[in-house]
DNA sequence: TGTACATCAGTGAACGCGCGTTCACTGATGTAC
DNA sequence: TGTACATCAGTGAACGCGCGTTCACTGATGTAC
């Protein structure tokens, strides 16, 4: 009844930037303010201070993170659809398959892609932000690249295609797929999204 | 050599909406000032209060005039694709590879979509403006639709796909692929997903 | 075990600037009689 | 053809508010000797 709300160091900064980070992807960085992100805290605005030298480095801060958990995400998914089949294309269907299930089990729907949402933003960024995205982008397109350069060691695509263009395609589809999900406030279309890439890449590497 | 500038009555109305239109493509409406507007048209604030009620009714008008714009240039695409093919498939096939193309050819790359933009500063703008976002992207999922409609009665798909998940696709990877194009700073970029989505067509229907 | 000092995680008050908006006014052009 | 009035496309000055940032300070906890 009477429990003191203990906090752990470091508890106060991912709080700020919990609450930005849902701000950012509501209505945009410029429109997130300092104020709303301590009122809904519940410090001050030199508390803020304290934790970030200046607004630029909350944008940092968040887009750093953003792109670890993602990373992280698809690592750990990815490891385990792999190990459930030997053969590296059935791997990444299953992967492509539980990655679907995830984005349609997530209770509010996806939040967003703070990638796509500073690309649209660019020029409220440093230069050192905007690297950062490009740098996300890059690691999915190898990160992809990889798992498909395995397969078609196997496979032989039956359709003449770039695999660089292919793994971007999965980047392109995720973030036009949330776009879709958000405007039509419908959860299904990104998962189904997912899954028409899915057919694509059977149909490429298997021949339907 | 003493050419007077003539401006034509709606000119400086339009002339503000460039301006804005790229402003916000470029980082986002709520760091889109007025002030930067009329400095760069070359009016005063009461100018702009003028044409606009309040900024409320810049971003309608910006939203409205891009809807239209890209409908226009659908439109009449892919109405040239389909004189040129009798067949609705290879008509359809035709203007993806047009599209492409004319994406390929904007001198400065695909400058950004409205609609992707103000669904990530959606809580910047009132019920009406979001239900425009909505239809626009409703209104391509059935202008697709229609075309694939025609198309499966001729070739019955090898996959088993929703049309309208298909439809859907165009868009987002159009948003997708312009969000690649915009980071990576190169151009091909989206154009290049476009091809892979008419390969994925013409899989469908063709098999192979 | 006690004391001195350092660090951590903030508080409180003030700042100047730029933002969106309002209001009374104006000069050029168009229209009616 | 001249005059009166209306409309169009703005101007100029002022407004209050909220924004990001700074600075001197503080109370609780950790560490050295």
């Amino acid at each position: 009844m009477d429990e003191v709300q203990e906090r752990k160091p470091g508890d106060t900064r991912q709080r700020i930037m919990d609450v930005a980070e849902e701000a950012v992807l509501d209505k945009g960085f410029a429109a997130t303010s300092i104020e709303e992100l301590i009122t809904a805290v519940g410090i001050t605005k030199s508390g803020f201070f304290y934790h970030f030298k200046d607004k630029g480095e909350l944008a940092k801060a968040l887009l750093d993170r953003y792109v670890t958990r993602e990373d992280q995400l698809f690592d750990e998914l990815f490891e385990r659809a792999a190990e459930l089949h030997e053969d590296p294309l059935h791997g990444f269907l299953v992967g492509l398959k539980m990655l679907a299930d995830l984005m349609m089990d997530l209770p509010a729907g996806h939040p967003g892609c703070l990638v796509a949402s500073y690309c649209y933003q660019e020029n409220l960024f440093n230069r050192e932000v905007r690297d950062m995205n490009e740098a996300a982008l890059l690691g999915w397109r190898k990160r992809f690249r990889m798992q498909f350069d395995q397969i078609a060691e196997r496979y032989p695509p039956k359709i003449d295609i770039d695999l660089d263009d292919l793994a971007d395609m999965l980047s392109a589809l995720a973030d036009g797929g949330i776009i879709l999900s958000k405007v039509h406030k419908d959860r299904t279309l990104l998962p189904k999204q997912i899954l028409m890439y899915r057919a694509f890449v059977r149909s490429i590497f298997l021949g339907t």
